[in-house]
DNA sequence: GATGAATGAGTATTCATTCAT
DNA sequence: GATGAATGAATACTCATTCAT
């Protein structure tokens, strides 16, 4: 039992060491860029030699994609179990809901945008697809609103990049100590967004066509 | 007069040397991030030695530096002198040199954009400035525009990063094999900011007030 | 037990290796000067890559600082517990002391004088402070023996000075193969000093004033 | 003429600015050592680039061998030239010469004693041929006095280092601005010398002998 | 005599990573 | 799981020197 017990406490150790390392890799990258960040400096954020980080991920590389992995998930996790009043329309959900996670975890999606030329071709390759998971959710909103003929209908991909660069570049400004608050700028780009989009009345197809 | 011709010679070639330095660093930095490219790469591109870098840049940062800030300058005067029909509107201009401009210099944009926390920071503030001065056009002309009643009025400088990200965002996905073209990416845009700003009838200040 | 043996072992691998550093260092200090050696150089001697000198001392410098602080405590606590006969007077004893110690030890001596200016300020005064306690030792017996009677009075700084600078210039040009022995240079010196700052009989202050 | 005229002041010009060199190395030197001066510094120094210096020589060893053959050769000529009172004796004049050439010309000396490792072998030999025909001046002035039964007979070459060093060493701590004036550490050492070598009055060899 | 560009080798130091313990 | 020592390759940058002009 004792023995059984000191395994326990170990790996639980060895988790908490990996979530320290997640936790420090995530600060300095965010702020110095992959290439810039030294495994000494994480392992010294971490309190630990830089030999120990290899105990908890193979590579350098390995803390980074774990890292982009994990925030994909966690995000397009988050936008499934997301809780929205039933009046609100898709577009709208979809607006707060980036506006909101990225305010909150402005690190994560940095590094998410900043890294992904550093992620090796198979990470890359694995981050892209759910990347594109994640855009495929606002084009099908957009598409939907086009076949009820309330969005226009042109280039609803392009549509869904501008709109994504557009939320995404937010956290690159926004101060909590500026004028504006999280739902200030929540309401200002649902606004932007909806306007950008929306079928102007009387041009819609049934009247037009 | 030999000796004359000796120096301007010797000099243009410097200069030209200089160039080719420029060229494959700004290259190289677009791809794999300013971290991420070591001086010897550069001097490598450019068919030279790694100290003869040292006779035109006096460091690494200083390359980076020079980019940036030619960058900026060449963006400003671009927008000066850019010539468009006497019948479109601020708004539609900007937005159209803007796409224009980013889409001719994808690598000087990226850069720009990606490698601002790598600039030391009396280069860093020597950018911002430029950068505020590029922003502040686009802000009064969304200013004005609240002003007659055309746009609406609320948060022109939040507006302006909106559409700033917005834009700058294309060359990152956009390919000239893919299925728009470029002057179908312009009107777009035009099509998408305009909406987003432009007040709707029936909501004028005149009619409402 | 086994991996307190382990920890054991490997710190007092690590402290031999760092012992060979400095062994290294000191000869080649001595024989090129500091700035004429490199830390490559040094690696090669040591039988190890230069990057495994870092995991000892933190730069170049430090090796060098570290060895002239060696110096300087090895040279004060030796003459704390150097032993002689009893009848011999303090000024003889510092005199053999200090040709003794300076013919045994000839590297660290000639770096302690020759790469004093290598030495950056804070570390520079460090050791200044230990060098200015040695020559107090030497000043200190001076103005005693002056008190006495026995010595001349005038200037003993300087004169402090002069002979300090006699006998340390001996391992410049001594060797062991050469006429004279190391016991017939010490006493050779010790001759040169004591007439140096004796007193002419008849000249006593006692009997002339 | 006017081409002899040209010739005429490009010479000149040309030694002006290898004199400039000349100066310029001799602080350098003095101050940080030959290993840790670069040429461009001397260039900068003299107001040139450091190609230019390669007009005047051919080799940075070859300044610093160009400051040490003039060093000893003005040394000498100047010991030759040198003018006492008739009524001083002979070690007397040589250490009254030493320590004023020797103060006058800190750098010089300076670099003369500390560089001499950094001279390439044949340069050297040279040098220290030089060298030796200076220490021989002290050396014979020491033998014939211990002939004449002035001084005490012992091994005067080792006498004669001793003194050197001794006196060589005081532009090391001299300051103009200390409690004493040149002249009375000229007065100082005088006296040290002459007690350390004066055989004591009762010893001479006809009375014991 | 001087310049600006270039070379080729070298500088101290840092890197991600390995591994015996 | 963590350490301390080590590696091998890389880093930005500097060096003395050359040379066409």
């Amino acid at each position: 039992m004792a023995a059984q017990d000191t395994k326990v406490q170990t790996r639980a150790k060895g988790q908490a060491t990996a979530d320290r390392v997640r936790a420090a890799a995530m600060k300095r990258f965010a702020q110095a860029g992959y290439a810039a960040v030294s495994m000494r400096e994480i392992a010294s954020d971490v309190g630990v030699r830089p030999g120990a980080l290899y105990n908890h991920f193979q590579t350098k590389q390995d803390i980074l994609n774990d890292l982009m992995l994990g925030h994909m998930a966690q995000l397009l996790d988050a936008w499934e179990t997301a809780d929205f009043p039933d009046h609100m329309d898709a577009l709208e959900r979809f607006v707060r809901f980036h506006v909101r996670y990225h305010l909150e975890r402005a690190d994560e999606v940095f590094i998410s945008y900043m890294e992904l030329r550093n992620l090796e071709p198979d990470n890359f390759e694995t981050i892209e697809t759910e990347r594109r998971k994640y855009e495929a959710i606002l084009t099908e909103i957009l598409e939907k609103g086009a076949q009820d003929g309330r969005y226009t209908p042109e280039h609803p991909k392009v549509t869904t990049r501008a709109i994504i660069a557009m939320l995404t570049g937010i956290p690159a400004w926004f101060r909590e100590s500026g004028p504006l608050s999280k739902s200030d700028i929540e309401d200002h780009y649902v606004n932007l967004v909806q306007n950008a989009v929306l079928r102007a009345p009387g041009q819609s197809p049934r009247e037009t066509g």
